[in-house]
DNA sequence: TGATTTAATGGGAATAATTATTAATTAATA
DNA sequence: TATTAATTAATAATTATTCCCATTAAATCA
């Protein structure tokens, strides 16, 4: 007998050592890793992880929502926290922040979720500027 | 005699035809094209233009201030209008659009300009949804 | 437990956006 | 108009990311 509907439109979601060990890395730093960064850490406890499966895991939890991705200097950053908050993101060493100080929850627009040109299912706010270390 | 200072650290800022009739273009639209859309578009009226021309120049206006950027798609797109506002990006068509409603100026981080991590110099919002055509 | 099914991986090639290089061109100005 | 250096065109190089596919290994059940 068939272990799943041949006709099921939805995969099954198979837990790997690959997927639990980039997850947890994640989950442990608030330094919001490129890609490649993550590869190169993970790469220490599973030597023959290949980049591809970084790339792919880490597209993967960000459809499903346990994580979320920052674009800075051509690439993009992970976040393992995807509570609302924004970041901030230093023009001199490029380091990446969180900003958990009122994020704009008040506005109306993001409030109501409803401006003129469409429905709000979610949005990014990013801070450009100078991080304490630098200036 | 010399046109300006050896020693001087500043260039000298050339307007040419290709700069002119980019930025011209950017202008005159309000759907935030990409790159390769720009090239394209500014092909029509120079024939020999080149896509380095066009890139460096996108990146040049965006240094100076003549430009923003919208990175959607995993590409940049270019916004001349660089008056205050935010941009809703459609999760269904990709179509980018402006945000002039409150976007978040009332802010106290906003207003303030200083979260716990640093200073800010500017920022960037992006919502993203379901646009009206698109549901 | 072993067999079966198929999701996930590894490794490398492929893709796409952007940047670097450099010889030739051209804008600004004396 | 001649000079000088900024800019361009053309293309090669780079970089981040995805694709491809043979192999591996979770999940399930007999």
């Amino acid at each position: 007998m068939a272990l799943q509907l041949k006709d099921s439109k939805e995969q099954i979601y198979r837990t790997t050592s690959q997927k639990q060990i980039i997850l947890d890395y994640l989950k442990s730093v608030k330094s919001h890793p490129s890609a490649e960064k993550v590869y190169s850490v993970v790469k220490k406890k599973l030597p023959r992880i290949s980049k591809a499966t970084v790339y792919r895991n880490l597209k993967d939890f960000k459809k499903r929502g346990e994580a979320q991705t920052i674009i800075s200097q051509g690439k993009s950053h992970f976040d393992a926290d995807t509570s609302s908050h924004a970041h901030f993101i230093c023009l001199d060493c490029n380091k990446i922040f969180d900003v958990f100080e009122n994020a704009c929850t008040n506005c109306s627009v993001i409030k109501n979720k409803k401006p003129k040109v469409g429905k709000i299912e979610n949005y990014k706010i990013n801070f450009y500027g100078h991080c304490k270390k630098c200036k």
